[in-house]
DNA sequence: CTAGGGGTTCAATCGGAGGG
DNA sequence: CCCTCCGATTGAACCCCTAG
């Protein structure tokens, strides 16, 4: 087969993020998602990527997770893994999701995004996973955010304040504070002055009741909040963020102009 | 000959209906 | 209560046509 440079892309993007499904693919390349089945069956024959079938809870066929192959790692000298089939992984597909849409929104609305995916920040050794990282940028500015996704799993406040969220916004607060973002300056190659964390809940419950931890923790008023159905469905200038320090309801992460 | 597009078929899963 | 069947749904694969 002949490797196209969108071929390349994709395989970039596979690579960064460890792993992807075709719909995920087909959104951020704005291909037709039978155009994008048929070149990552062409990849797959190549051996540039390999796939496995993922179990679902939702109805329908499962779809393929599509990984890098043998030729794509020789072609970039970057060694791929092969995603386990663990309730980490379905988190981390769903973390894609969330970074996707936030990309795909800012380039429509002329907005330059970065990422940087969860299992990247992992192997670089921080002592703090956020689920995700971007840079926005507009007119040689950029600003730093963080992503957390509240799967509705994690125990909100646990005794031991080991692992809990309570625990894990009392670090974030900390790195807030003592600006410990050295990693982000250099991946992003930006000195940001500071950082944002969005924290996105999966109910509109579950965002009140760590609401009242945040503004315990949070003097800064760095921490936004949104449910994630609103995150979905609106573009990355809605007034749909919360602030609990502030007691703002309805902020925007970024100015419209 | 290759890439893109439409239509169709295949495969896998869920939930509900119905029977034992 | 449990099992099987069936339709609905969804993603992937297949076939054929067209344009360059």
């Amino acid at each position: 087969m002949k490797l196209q440079e969108r071929d390349k892309q994709i395989l970039q993007k596979v690579f960064m993020f460890m792993c992807l499904r075709c719909l995920q693919i087909a959104e951020l390349f704005d291909m037709h998602i039978k155009i994008c089945q048929r070149r990552l069956r062409a990849l797959v024959k190549g051996d540039y990527l390999r796939k496995i079938l993922i179990p679902t809870t939702e109805s329908g066929r499962s779809p393929y997770l599509y990984y890098p192959g043998k030729s794509a790692e020789e072609l970039f000298g970057i060694q791929g893994y092969k995603p386990r089939l663990t309730n980490q992984l379905s988190h981390q597909q769903k973390n894609t999701d969330l970074l996707i849409h936030l990309k795909k929104s800012a380039d429509r609305a002329g907005i330059k995004c970065s990422l940087l995916p969860e299992h990247l920040i992992r192997i670089s050794g921080q002592t703090l996973i956020p689920d995700g990282t971007l840079a926005l940028t507009r007119e040689s500015k950029s600003a730093l955010f963080f992503l957390e996704n509240c799967a509705g799993t994690e125990v909100i406040k646990s005794p031991n304040y080991n692992e809990d969220i309570e625990n894990k916004l009392i670090r974030y607060a900390e790195i807030f504070q003592n600006n410990e973002i050295r990693f982000y300056c250099k991946f992003f190659e930006y000195n940001f002055q500071r950082f944002r964390l969005l924290y996105i809940t999966n109910s509109g419950k579950r965002l009140d009741s760590i609401s009242q931890i945040v503004k315990k923790h949070d003097s800064f008023g760095f921490i936004y909040m949104a449910t994630k159905s609103a995150f979905l469905k609106n573009n990355i200038f809605a007034p749909i963020w919360s602030i609990p320090t502030k007691n703002e309801i309805s902020a925007s992460i970024i100015k419209e102009r």
